[in-house]
DNA sequence: CGTCGTCTTGATCTTTCTCAACCTGTGTGG
DNA sequence: CCACACAGGTTGAGAAAGATCAAGACGACG
């Protein structure tokens, strides 16, 4: 891989793989509305999707007592399910939050572009940077409430579109439930780093936010 | 990826990625104490590792208080640093706590390799296995700290090789600190799923510890 | 045999979870 | 067009889990 592939892969979007799926991919997409699950957790893995535009959440069962935990964001440009690759069954269960457009193939469609070395390429490339990209390890240990929010918020900010997410899968993405997760905006919002309102969250005092993310 | 390589690579061991180094890496090994550092957090990445033999943990600066926290381990068969393909830094540090025995190559040494279809092919493999084997989520929401120790002790016991870490470290992995975990697995002991010494943990009764784990 | 580092155990304190009530914007049906 | 139900969000008080601090025990190693 080329130092300038890697700066494109590297870059938010469009990355590598996003050319490389335009190019090739048949153009069979499917809307499919907010709420609506793209793959369930334990189900026959037996496809990969490519999310055009929208948002997903991954979530996976917290354990017997039927509570889920989210633990991934997924954006415009990203592969769904690639566990197909490696697995007889998906790791999690993929929400739509963001009424979505989605293009799938066929595990066996999905090993035959694979085929292409460009292609395989584009895919390690893109899963590296997801996995690397994604939402801190949360847990006490990783600082108080408050800090992991600011923390989240930053890495929110420096992604450029605002993730539209529920406070519940924002609150579980950061391993919280809800009701802490608003004790902290609004502490953040008391300390002048944010403006907080029922449906939006804009960064007021970047320093300040780093601040108290911090320590 | 035929079904068959499929299998091959979700088997702990040899998997795909060893029999590809084993093939063409040039065998240029070298012997790694414990204690020592494969790479640290934020140097340039410059190389890729391949982990012979021994045992590897990954830590991450937990915060500017100086505080590390470990976030995974790998085991002989594991490529480390692998971000150094879309990164040019390393994400965390690679410190060995069994003594290792690495070879490594230069990313441009890497690339060159990737151009070998079956290469980037086990490449993905791997990086697509071991990332959905990594510690699960380690918070509050996750259950309590003796439940997840459980889940913990049963993911280690299907691994095979019992893994060879500090307290602090499996405390670290887990979320917790190393006080909590030994109160936890004094609970799964007085519970009788397992026998607990100074030096060794290990499972005598695998269906009391699943249960344990449950709910 | 003594020292050091790791592990364990106990007491206390902080944080977060839980449960409950209340608020607010949205959508529905009369 | 308005009343109403409803889901998601906020706020408060109490409980529980884990963190912290401190002391002691065990094992490795010189």
């Amino acid at each position: 891989m080329s130092s300038e592939a890697r700066k494109a892969c590297a870059a938010p979007c469009p990355c590598a793989v996003t050319v490389e799926v335009r190019r090739r991919w048949p153009s069979l997409e499917r809307h499919t509305p907010r709420g609506a699950h793209v793959y369930l957790e334990g189900e026959a893995a037996s496809r990969v999707w490519y999310l055009r535009r929208g948002c997903v959440v991954l979530v996976r069962a917290a354990s017997d007592d039927g509570r889920e935990a989210p633990h991934a964001v997924r954006r415009a440009g990203s592969l769904l399910g690639l566990e197909a690759l490696v697995r007889d069954t998906y790791l999690d269960s993929a929400r739509v939050t963001a009424d979505a457009l989605l293009c799938s193939v066929s595990r066996e469609a999905m090993d035959e572009w694979l085929q292409e070395p460009m292609a395989l390429r584009a895919v390690l490339a893109h899963v590296l940077t997801t996995g690397s990209a994604d939402v801190p390890r949360a847990c006490r240990s990783e600082g108080t409430a408050v800090e992991r929010v600011a923390r989240w918020l930053l890495a929110e900010a420096s992604q450029g579109a605002p993730t539209r997410v529920t406070r519940r899968v924002a609150a579980g993405l950061l391993g919280m439930v809800p009701e802490t997760l608003s004790r902290a905006l609004a502490r953040l919002a008391e300390a002048g780093a944010i403006e907080v309102g029922r449906s939006h969250v804009v960064v007021r005092d970047l320093p300040r936010l780093r601040e108290l993310a911090g320590g």
